[in-house]
DNA sequence: TACTGTAGTTCGCGCCACGAACTATCTGGA
DNA sequence: TCCAGATAGTTCGTGGCGCGAACTACAGTA
């Protein structure tokens, strides 16, 4: 049904504002936050990371530009193949994503904690299951 | 707990890119489509978009000033107050939204019909709840 | 060696969102 | 009445985002 729809896609756009907010406040974008989330347990290529964040090569390049001027990423040459370029979180990077991630924890938690558990453990399951299936 | 927040944002990230794929097919884009659908039934002045959309008033001149070069919006002179400006759809606007609302929801309702149907109503009922009391 | 494919970068485009500065209009109080 | 704020929108400059097309450099292969 079509008000089904509506409140699931304004949900986003609440989750999204939230965490648009949180970056905000730490002085980066959401785009930037999802990056470092990512660098978090990987040292993807750029081709890779395009293909987990459903994005063209060339805005990687950008995306990644813009978090290594800040310092928050580093680029590595490919050991066997010198055309890929992996990408490593800094210190810095690390450190900003884990008050980033804290803070978002911390912001839909709340949100999170108004819904009675049946309907929060609901949520979060069928959240995890769309997610997977993708 | 973390992956709990973890999976909530993700869904939105897949919610936003169904959407932004649906936006890129009608050659508009989300921000936009969002307004149309604002605008199915309201007529706004540009502060109430401002606080409907959480965006700042300089945001939604640009935002209407696309649309409207789009031909999908119009601007018209408030009756008492001279200040304000309200902004109406155009048939080229409504006709589009209807479009697009159908598309997302075939798109998203896909995604949703793979959730028993207990997970979806509570997906749907902690959506609604949580948009209510933003 | 020459050819073909692949990994990334660069460039130009339009869109989005913000804040600061500005214009026009409204309103309440001396 | 008049004027000092308050309010509604616009404009401008800045930075980020995402795309596609054109390009470079390297790899694998006939």
């Amino acid at each position: 049904m079509s008000e089904d729809v509506d409140a699931l896609v304004e949900l986003t756009f609440a989750v999204q504002g939230a965490v648009a907010a949180v970056a905000a406040e730490h002085d980066v974008t959401v785009a930037q936050l999802r990056l470092l989330g990512i660098l978090r347990d990987h040292e993807p290529t750029m081709a890779q990371l395009g293909a987990h964040l459903g994005l063209d090569k060339s805005s990687v390049s950008g995306l990644v530009d813009r978090a290594q001027r800040r310092g928050l990423v580093i680029r590595s040459a490919g050991a066997h193949d010198r055309r890929v370029v992996h990408v490593q979180v800094t210190d810095a990077g690390r450190e900003l994503s884990a008050r980033g991630a804290a803070a978002v924890e911390a912001r839909l938690g709340t949100l999170l904690a108004a819904l009675d558990p049946a309907d929060r453990a609901a949520l979060v399951a069928a959240a995890r299951r769309l997610v997977a299936q993708r």
